[in-house]
DNA sequence: TGTTAGCACTCTTATGTCAGGAGTGCTAAA
DNA sequence: TTTAGCACTCCTGACATAAGAGTGCTAACA
């Protein structure tokens, strides 16, 4: 087929696909001659129909039906047909306004999170952070009674981590003290990730465990770059908004889909092909290669704290959807959660 | 109605009882008289039911259908009718072998939820320990840069909470000593929630904020108090395992379950009312007073550490559940919890 | 008096038929 | 190239029907 698609069939298209969301019914061509605004006849339409349902860009249910766009269909609508026009600026503000920026990042993502969902009506998913740049602030042992030492690791200003040892006998605050300024004279500002294999690289040479401590903190540099793996977790709100949309709302398909998000796996591993690209980025049904996703869409956007992406944030739902409205909303939300990412002082 | 059940009576509504809640439909007259062991007619059995639907405790959901019991019915049947025997060796260790006790309080709840929900079929609920009667072990203060603090607070051995604090001026490591000390000395080992009346008294005496230090030791303490208000928090697992559940399996009727999930809010309050209980308490359908429930059941066992009671583990499936079955586990499951919380050393 | 057999009755479920409506595809005319 | 007309297809809902399951009642029986 030769792609070329003069005006008018992309103009009906066009109407036809926004007729659709707007009310899900497969639109006729009667339905589409008055709502195209053009002056054309319904048979008219039902020619310019018939060729697009060649191209494969729409498809009727059955035959007495209107027509409905197909994944394709939906494909040429959003890359080429629909001007997405940047938020209105009242909106953006209310966006910020319900935008809650207190706490560490992960509360940001969840606000972020139930904001995208509160807003679109859909799922929202985002992404923490990955810190596999994150450098080391301040690495930190205190000791508790029984045998136990509370180590405590300080990355990029703001996150903490810590975790109690199991030592194999009691510490003084003083050995402590050695320790942890050792490590913070030596490693302090130097990302976590060097911080690790410098660690490993040095316990190797001198083979016999030369510091407990040492081994403690490479465990929770681990810990922390553990998390920024690709793939480590992300935050989901409104599911239950899923439960809403007709086209989703049979038991067996909304248990995949949750079961999806509870085992986090396969969602993870198409969030992660975001990261890649730069603005939004939209997966429309079958495309994602994920079955549960099937008669999903999911439009993404990556976050980013000095130029640097951390995460994809996004909306997952129907494939039929109102992608004019939510595809600047979920731009619009990776703007804020960047800017509240970043350090402000 | 003379509550006097004759004991044929009983032993047809258990019969009834267990059946239904093996195959989930209504069962006749026909069926009962050939499942029920007894040498009697269904005509015989059709009077005796007569006579359960007097009492309301089953009930046809149409005239030419077999009977179902009530929510007093399963109420009688869980009560008197049901034998639970204590879980079979086997099955406790399998229990034993399946939850993971490495880790902090949270990993272990979580590990409790995801262990009922996996062995039961259904969803597995446990709330975080309330840990009003922690005791403050221990606070650290740590100068950050750029005028923050981070504060330590470590409480009843191994709960760590941690918070960053933006002050108005930079501190020195040997000044926030300083106080850290003065507060381990005075309160260490002392309630949390003392610590907290008492300094929350001095602050009120000095009238100025006499120190900085105090006053933040006391929002952490507020803090890990404030979590231990009744209903914090719970985890939930095995959520879709209830979308397999054909009573349930209608979308509205799980929308509004889940909607409740997320809320957490009213599950809290119930999960609440049985901590007060010894042992496992069972919540049948509309007993529970929330909607949302209607048809569902909970039954909850509270755990504890050195006899006080920290919260409630459970399972919330159709009102059509094996009692028998998850009762024993639930129970054995908040024996394990328990001990894992116990400090081992 | 408690138990049983028989039977009419009710209600659900599945199936088939039918009419109305919506929308198409084709053909022929403008 | 556009349009009007028309036959055709398919979905939907309404209605009827038959089979099946189970009850409730009555009368007979032990």
């Amino acid at each position: 087929m030769e792609a070329e698609l003069n005006e008018r069939a992309q103009h009906l298209l066009k109407a036809l696909t926004e007729r659709y969301i707007r009310d899900g019914q497969p639109v006729g061509s009667r339905t589409l001659a008055r709502d195209a605004g053009l002056k054309l006849s319904p048979a008219t339409v039902r020619n310019v129909i018939a060729d697009l349902e060649d191209l494969g860009l729409v498809c009727s249910p059955h035959t007495s039906a209107g027509r409905v766009p197909t994944v394709q269909g939906y494909r040429l609508f959003v890359d080429t047909l629909l001007s997405v026009k940047p938020l209105e600026q009242a909106l953006t503000e209310e966006l910020k306004e319900n935008f809650d920026t207190e706490g560490d990042s992960r509360d940001l993502v969840e606000s972020a999170s139930s904001l995208l969902s509160d807003v679109t009506r859909l799922a929202g998913v985002v992404t923490l952070p990955r810190n596999e740049h994150a450098s080391l602030q301040r690495v930190e042992f205190l000791p508790l009674s029984n045998r136990k030492v509370l180590a405590i690791l300080v990355s990029s200003d703001t996150e903490v981590q810590n975790c109690i040892l199991n030592t194999e006998r009691d510490y003084g605050a003083a050995e402590l003290q050695q320790y942890s300024s050792f490590l913070n004279e030596q490693f302090a500002g130097k990302e976590l990730n060097s911080v690790r294999a410098t660690l490993l690289a040095e316990l190797r040479e001198t083979r016999e465990n030369l510091n407990r401590m040492m081994t403690t903190a490479m465990t929770m540099a681990d810990k922390v770059l553990g998390e920024a793996e690709k793939g480590t977790d992300y935050v989901l709100a409104g599911q239950t908004n899923l439960m809403d949309c007709d086209e989703l709302c049979n038991v067996t398909t909304l248990r995949h889909l949750f079961e999806a998000f509870d085992e986090k796996r396969e969602i993870l591993g198409l969030l992660d092909q975001c990261v890649e690209n730069e603005g939004v980025q939209i997966f429309i049904g079958e495309e994602s290669g994920y079955q549960m996703l099937d008669e999903c869409s999911l439009v993404t956007a990556p976050y980013s704290v000095d130029g640097r992406v951390l995460g994809v944030l996004g909306v997952i739902g129907p494939t039929r959807m109102a992608y004019e409205r939510v595809i600047p909303i979920v731009d619009a939300t990776a703007r804020i959660l960047s800017a509240a990412l970043n350090p402000k002082d």
